[in-house]
DNA sequence: GTAGCAGTTGCAGTG
DNA sequence: CCACTGCAACTGCTA
């Protein structure tokens, strides 16, 4: 983990950003872009002043900061991260220690995370109706401020104390770096003149993405959207073609949001004014504008309160367990998962890997995963789309696994957002109609029949007839010769997934007319992922149980599959288990537990029949 | 306390 | 092209 620290001012103001560099491959450019906009806007305000950056971890620069730059007040925006958390309480420690007044304002969500929380009880936002409830409890979402018309000068930036450098391990850049990072060299920069670094400073690539940060551009594409007022007031997530791209079918200002670029009062007020003067009828949440903005807030609320745990199953009371390959290895001590996976399972390993780099054969997920490689952004659909198949309606990989690597390779990642939306998708919290499985041949059928969007991203089937376009096996030989495809043998897959994971290959495969064979059957994975998620809902596990944290859960899923061909007992234990009425005490949750094996803590709370 | 309904966006088949 | 159903079936919310 490296940090950049953004200073600006040193008298009575003090403005502080702090931008992670983390896990960040081909796609980041946004990131330096928004530094560069806002730097640019101080600029024009004050000729003498512009953002201040220093190379170092907040932990431990503020302290010398502070007393270096004698500075009187330190004001940032709440972050309800659990990174960030501990990263804040650390620098607010160190500032009163030495007298330097904290102002927090909170302001990236709609609503106050944990004032959200408050408002449901007190526990996690697991619904967007508890959020439509406790929000408006806490009051109207506030107006955004005008931007300041001055700024002091920065004054004098002298630095009397040397840099002390993060750890170099974990080292998340490592692949994609092409020469040593020189950004760490001096605190003020390579050139003393606390500049935003580039990413040739940092040792990095050009970006592939085409899509760039920036509040500059963020306002303008905000105001692009509001000016079609029909679309603004009657957008419906659902019915927008995950397909579209050039343009897209939904807003693409989540990277804003992310990098501070825009405001989200601002999105909301300027969507919400353009909805009240609409004439017409206007979309109403959950599909609406506004809807998407309550289910970010959902997920901030719920790992507001869910800290570290809530990124991961293991001690996690509301995330279901169900037991996908590939699992997270975890820390016995604290419990929090390493950032390495249990690699027991080869095939399962082959699939996530092939899944990760665009090589799974079904041409609609690799189209998918290679958009978000390369661009860093896909539309919300195909993200259920590709989570769908790798977890519980395909592959069966651990959920957490396809987190990490969109926390990887997203322009717009949000520990809440992603990590609620893995969970959504593989039916472990927020969701549960697990029978309902996107399909990687029929999804894509639907919104792009001529298969536009698949021979823009996996180029080596673009001469082949759209009949075969998203089933490139079924074609017959004629048709494959006269596309001029062929395909890659399993192992030559392999070496192509290897040079991709080593950030070798030119990763658009331009000249390539091979293209895998389906990793398997697809009918077939789905009826198993269906048998297994019907099987793991039964046997109701959620993170923090005992059983999960100590392994004994596996006699559980045994005892399961001798009484599983009786279908008609397994009904009369769902209707047991719904007589039981469910002890559900302090947000322990054991619901529809299996006969013969209620043992579990905290589940006997039998109501009394 | 409970029954019935609805749920951000499934799919395949029918009319 | 749309609306509806059956598939086999989960859970929060509301009345």
């Amino acid at each position: 983990v490296r940090e950049l620290v953004l200073i600006d001012g040193n008298f009575c103001t003090c403005f502080i950003g702090v931008i992670r560099i983390l896990k960040r491959t081909l796609t980041d450019s946004p990131s330096i872009d928004s530094l560069n906009d806002v730097s640019t806007s101080i600029t024009k305000i004050n000729k003498k002043s512009k953002l201040f950056l220093l190379r170092e971890a907040p932990q431990t620069l503020y302290p010398k900061l502070f007393k270096a730059w004698k500075v009187t007040h330190l004001v940032f925006e709440k972050d309800t991260d659990a990174y960030a958390r501990d990263r804040d309480a650390a620098v607010i420690k160190a500032a009163k220690e030495v007298g330097v007044e904290v102002i927090v304002k909170s302001g990236r969500t709609l609503w106050d995370s944990d004032e959200l929380v408050k408002n449901n009880g007190g526990n996690p936002t697991m619904t967007i109706t508890q959020v439509q409830t406790a929000g408006p409890k806490i009051g109207p979402v506030p107006r955004p401020i005008a931007a300041p018309k001055s700024i002091p000068d920065p004054g004098e930036l002298e630095l009397d104390f040397e840099q002390e450098q993060p750890d170099s391990k974990p080292d998340f850049n490592s692949g994609p770096r092409r020469h040593d990072d020189k950004s760490y060299e001096k605190i003020s920069g390579p050139n003393g003149d606390f500049a935003v670094p580039s990413l040739e400073e940092l040792g990095m690539q050009p970006a592939t993405t085409k899509h760039r940060g920036g509040e500059s551009l963020a306002l303008k594409a905000l105001s692009k959207i509001i000016a079609d007022r029909k679309y603004t007031a009657t957008f419906e997530k659902p019915k927008t073609a995950p397909t579209d791209f050039e343009p897209q079918a939904t807003t693409l200002l989540s990277p804003h949001l992310h990098f501070g670029s825009l405001s989200i009062r601002e999105f909301y007020w300027k969507v919400q004014d353009t909805i009240a003067s609409y004439k017409g009828k206007a979309s109403e949440p959950p599909v609406s504008l506004l809807g998407q903005l309550y289910f970010r807030d959902m997920y901030f609320g719920a790992q507001a309160v869910g800290g570290w745990y809530y990124a991961q199953t293991i001690n996690n009371p509301h995330c279901r367990f169900i037991p996908f390959s590939l699992p997270a290895k975890i820390n016995p001590d604290t419990k929090l998962i390493t950032g390495e996976f249990q690699s027991t399972d080869s095939q399962a390993e082959e699939w996530f890997f092939r899944w990760k780099y665009g090589l799974t054969g079904f041409p609609w997920i690799d189209a998918l995963m290679r958009q978000l490689r390369f661009e860093g952004w896909i539309h919300h659909l195909g993200r259920h789309a590709v989570a769908c198949f790798l977890t519980r309606g395909g592959c069966f990989i651990h959920w957490e696994r396809g987190a990490e690597v969109f926390e990887e390779w997203l322009i717009d990642h949000e520990v809440a957002s992603n990590v609620g939306n893995w969970q959504w998708l593989s039916c472990t919290a927020f969701y549960s109609m697990y029978y309902r499985i996107y399909s990687p041949i029929a999804f894509g059928l639907k919104w792009d029949p001529e298969g536009k969007f698949v021979k823009k991203f996996v180029p080596e089937l673009k001469n082949l007839d759209k009949k075969y376009i998203y089933e490139p096996w079924k074609a017959p030989k004629g048709d494959l010769k006269k596309a001029g495809v062929s395909f890659l043998t399993t192992d030559q897959t392999l070496d192509q997934v290897q040079r991709f994971n080593e950030g070798l290959s030119n990763p658009t495969a331009e000249d390539s007319k091979q293209y895998p064979r389906p990793i398997f059957d697809f009918p077939e994975r789905r009826a198993f992922c269906l048998d297994a998620m019907k099987k793991a809902y039964h046997v109701n596990l959620y993170g923090n149980d005992p059983k999960v944290l100590d392994g004994s859960w596996k006699e559980l899923f045994e005892q399961k599959e001798v009484g599983k061909p009786d279908k008609g007992k397994v009904t009369a234990d769902d209707n047991e288990a719904a007589e039981r009425g469910d002890g559900n005490a302090g947000g322990k949750r054991k619901r529809g537990m299996e006969k013969g094996q209620g043992t579990l803590d905290g589940m006997v709370k039998r109501s009394k029949k």
